[in-house]
Order: C-alpha cells, then sequence, then structure tokens
DNA sequence: TCCCATT
C-alpha cells in the first residue's frame, strides 16, 4: 500500500501546472482546516454474499457493498488517475469521476463499484483519509441515488467564534441525519472560526426542517442570530462564474516563461474583454490566431462560422451554446452527429456575429481541455481553396 | 456570506 500512495504522489504525469490547480477555490488567505468528518455509518445493509453483484428480488442489481463515493479528491486528479488508485485494491466494474458537464472540471469526487463487496470494503480501509496534494480524500458506501439527497447541504452564518463543529452538529441534529459538516476557519488567525460552516443532510427534508427550526435562531446564550439557508448549488454556475473559470484555465496556459509575445497579446486581449475595458482591432487579432495561409469563409450575412474539433459523442448543442455565449452573440450552434447512432461524430461548428467576439472565444477555448479531451477551435475555413 | 456528497 505504501509503495502504491508514493506512486501516485510521485507520479511525473502530473507535473503539469500542480501549482497552479492545487484547486483554485482554495485561492486567497482563508481554507478549510477543520476537516473533520462525522464518520456516518453510511454502510451497506441487508444479506451479504461472498462475491459478486447482489440480485435483489425485483432484479436490479443491488451494489450497496461494492458501490463507493469518494470525496475531497485533488482538483487535478484525472479519471485514470482515479481509476488507477482504486484500480489498485481490486477489480472495478465501473468508476466515474463527477465532472462539470461544461467546462469538464472535476467536481472533487467520484464513484467506484467493485466487483467483489471485500474489495470495496478493502479500499475504504486502505484509501479513506490518504493525502493527496492539499486533500484528504474520503472513501465511503455510497448511499442510494434518489432526489430526496440532492440539494440536502446547508450553509450556516452568524455562528458565535466559540462554536465548534461538535456544537453546531449537536444542534442540528435534531433535525435528521447529518452527512458532513465544517466550520470555515481563518488561516492567518491560525484557525479561528469565521462564524460559517455547512451541514449536509441525508435528506433534503431534513434540510429545510433545520432551517425553519434554526434560521434567525440564537443557539443557546449566542448574542446573534444564525442564519440558516440552503447552500449554493456548485453544479449550477452562473454564466459568470462559468466565463471566471473559462478565464482561469486560460489564463492558466499562459503562466509559464513567456518568451512569446503573441501569449502575452493573448491573454491581455483576454483580460480586458472580460471587463469590457478596450475593443481591439481584428489586426491584433490576426496576428496572434496565426491564421497564415487560410481563407475563412468571412461575415456572409450569418456571420462568422466557427469549427469545434474532439467533442465527445455525448455532446450536444447545449455545451457549444455554453461555451460560446459568455464570448458575445452567437446565432447559430451544430453538433454534427452520425446518421444511424445519433451520437456526435466529434466536431460542431458555432456562428457568432462580430468577428472580434468569435476570435476572442477561438484564442480562449482552442486548446481548452473538456473533460479528458482537448478542443480544437478556428474560423472554419473555405474548402474550395483547399489542395 | 460558500465547502466541491449522488453518477
Amino acid at each position: 500500500m505504501q509503495s502504491l500512495r508514493g506512486c501516485y504522489l510521485g507520479n511525473p504525469s502530473r507535473g503539469e501546472a500542480q501549482s497552479n490547480t492545487a484547486g483554485y477555490r482554495d485561492e486567497g488567505k482563508r481554507q478549510i482546516i477543520s476537516t473533520m468528518e462525522t464518520q456516518v455509518s453510511n454502510g451497506p445493509s441487508g444479506t451479504s454474499l461472498p462475491n459478486g453483484p447482489v440480485i435483489s428480488t425485483n432484479g436490479s442489481t443491488d451494489d450497496s457493498k461494492t458501490n463507493l463515493i469518494v470525496n475531497y479528491l485533488p482538483q487535478n486528479m484525472t479519471q485514470e488517475e482515479f481509476k488507477s488508485l482504486f484500480g489498485s485494491i481490486g477489480e472495478i466494474e465501473s468508476c466515474k469521476l463527477v465532472r462539470d458537464k461544461i467546462t469538464g472540471q472535476s467536481l472533487g469526487y467520484g464513484f467506484v463499484n467493485y466487483v467483489d463487496p471485500n474489495d470495496a470494503d478493502k479500499a475504504i480501509n486502505t484509501l479513506n483519509g490518504l493525502k493527496l496534494q492539499t486533500k484528504t480524500i474520503k472513501v465511503s458506501y455510497a448511499r442510494p441515488s434518489s432526489a430526496s439527497i440532492r440539494d440536502a447541504n446547508l450553509y450556516v452564518s452568524g455562528l458565535p467564534k466559540t462554536m465548534s463543529q461538535k456544537d453546531m452538529e449537536q444542534l442540528f441534529s435534531q433535525y435528521g441525519r447529518i452527512i458532513t459538516s465544517r466550520i470555515l476557519v481563518d488561516q492567518v488567525t491560525a484557525g479561528i472560526s469565521r462564524g460559517v460552516g455547512f451541514i449536509r443532510f441525508d435528506k433534503r427534508n431534513e434540510a429545510e426542517e433545520a432551517i425553519k427550526g434554526l434560521n434567525g435562531q440564537k443557539p443557546l446564550g449566542a448574542a446573534e442570530p444564525i442564519t440558516v439557508k440552503f447552500a449554493n448549488n456548485p453544479s449550477q454556475k452562473t454564466g459568470q462564474a462559468l466565463l471566471t473559470q473559462l478565464y482561469q484555465t486560460a489564463a492558466r496556459r499562459y503562466t509559464g516563461p513567456l518568451h512569446h509575445q503573441t501569449q502575452r497579446f493573448r491573454l491581455d486581449n483576454l483580460l480586458n474583454a472580460s471587463y469590457g475595458v478596450k475593443r481591439f482591432s481584428p489586426i491584433t487579432i490576426d496576428s496572434m490566431t496565426s491564421l497564415a495561409g487560410v481563407n475563412l469563409t468571412g461575415p456572409t450575412g450569418a456571420g462568422w462560422c466557427i469549427f469545434v474539433y474532439n467533442l465527445s459523442p455525448e455532446a450536444d448543442e447545449s455545451v457549444l451554446w455554453q461555451l460560446f455565449g459568455p464570448f458575445g452573440a452567437v446565432t447559430n450552434v451544430k453538433v454534427i452527429r452520425d446518421f444511424t447512432t445519433n451520437k456526435c461524430k466529434g466536431f460542431g461548428f458555432v456562428t457568432m456575429t462580430n468577428y472580434d467576439e468569435a476570435a476572442m472565444a477561438i484564442a480562449s477555448l482552442n486548446g481548452y481541455r473538456l473533460g479528458d479531451r482537448v478542443l480544437q477551435v478556428s474560423f472554419k475555413t473555405s474548402k474550395q481553396h483547399k489542395a
């Protein structure tokens, strides 16, 4: 096991941008320190079989003894690394690193379903608590998936600074089963509570009851009332948040030595555009997008046609809208699909009205990593001119 | 005034 950990931690293939991808959410001086978790008995229930999937009476497979959820994965861990780490325990039936549907960024958690329940147990015993980068991963049995366990996370503010995580749990536990809790602490003052925290209940209705019962209430002896509300849902990002994320990812690609003047141009233009500080001429854009020798289809009434390559078979129009929309006026998107399978053939087209916005989108999204794919984005070239 | 827990 030690060799496994060493192997993963020292894996040179992940050297790329480690310092930058440690997690932009951890930026700034404040950070979570209090990571103590309530280890709830997420554990499987029902009849135990020595091997293989358990088949319940209704015919569906019961994976409660084989399926694990893994939390607090480092932001930069890939699906392959995830599989490799958990595959070292035993044969995996399936596994999935959960990623943002639009940006492909890891959401920091994933699922591993083993063939053998014994391996699931072994994975919990050997990998739970493993430190990877700045994270301490949590490995536990996954609860059966259902709508009732979603959006059960609460954001609590106005907590007395003296209130500990345990105190907070005690306060909330009357409303239901707590899955996780944490109190945010200020790092610069060596872990003083910031008076805000999170409580995740097993069920959304438990969280609702806790809001009813505790929002606006003063905890025993506290001077101020606390605020209890549903936490922001990280998977439902606003357009602005998506933009910010895109810029941060784009900026990451330019943080190396800037021997190329063109890279500096691109980043500057990117940042200026995001705040509407200035417009720039097509000449500047042309000089930075290395389009030498290529004919563009031009603004033939409809606008500027952009070729997007290396989309996944599952890609749909909404992905293109959401990727390109933040950069300006998009009039049309199209995913090219296979006639029989109806799956995306790996490319699509986007039409944008304004040249500078199209060029900005290309400069930002070309080379952008969408999940495990790297997009190629360029102005559509005229076929007639080829060869 | 916000940590990546449900595929």
